[in-house]
DNA sequence: CTGAATCCCTACCGATACTG
DNA sequence: CAGTATCGGTAGGGATTCAG
């Protein structure tokens, strides 16, 4: 612990944050948390989300940690299943918390132009 | 409360998240956690912030009801002062959470290589 | 001190088409 | 089904300069 800066420029823990900080880590997170998902699932979960950026950020969460990548075997057509590691489960409490936030406020969080 | 699904397409509240998705956004808050700040204390503050980024990331964050804009009048040079409004401070406790998860599994986190 | 203005670049991301 | 490949637009962001 004790060492850690999140002020200071070079702080890994900022750039551990960009598993979130991307527009689609966060959905991701919390679309696996309660159960794993396989690919189309996952993408008919997440509106708006193309195949091009669930299969890149799923890589990048899978690189760094958060999400396993669960293949089964002699199925055809191929399975392939995403859950969330418990590393990654860890983020699940606070991201739902921001989210229940966000949305308590919906209103008043709106941007308001000029 | 009720009908708001994240993983709808058109949700407002997954708009209302970018508060924290962008680079700069949970640094501020969270460096506005604890006291209210000056705009040159808040780019000291935070290492490797631009005074671009931080003048655009507050007016941002002002629009959106999270950082109120304080200025002491009569100040030679202007003195002025950034906070969080109740809003912005609800974003606090979550938001350190992330950072401790992150900070306790920084070797893990890491993003692996191949 | 507190920004605004400009320039420019890159990374992110969407759309589409294609493969095993 | 589970992706990859390619193309191109755009928004995010850095560096620098200027202004009240």
């Amino acid at each position: 612990m004790q060492d850690i800066d999140i002020f200071s420029k070079d702080c890994p823990t900022r750039f551990n944050l960009s598993v979130i900080s991307g527009k689609w880590g966060l959905l991701i997170i919390l679309a696996l948390a309660d159960r794993s998902l396989r690919f189309s699932e996952l993408v008919r979960t997440i509106g708006g989300i193309s195949e091009r950026m669930a299969s890149q950020t799923l890589k990048y969460l899978e690189r760094c940690g958060v999400v396993r990548r669960r293949v089964v075997q002699h199925a055809k057509p191929p399975q392939v299943y995403y859950e969330l590691t418990p590393l990654g489960r860890q983020f699940v409490a606070p991201l739902s918390q921001l989210v229940e936030i966000a949305n308590r406020n919906v209103d008043a969080l709106i941007y308001h132009h000029d």
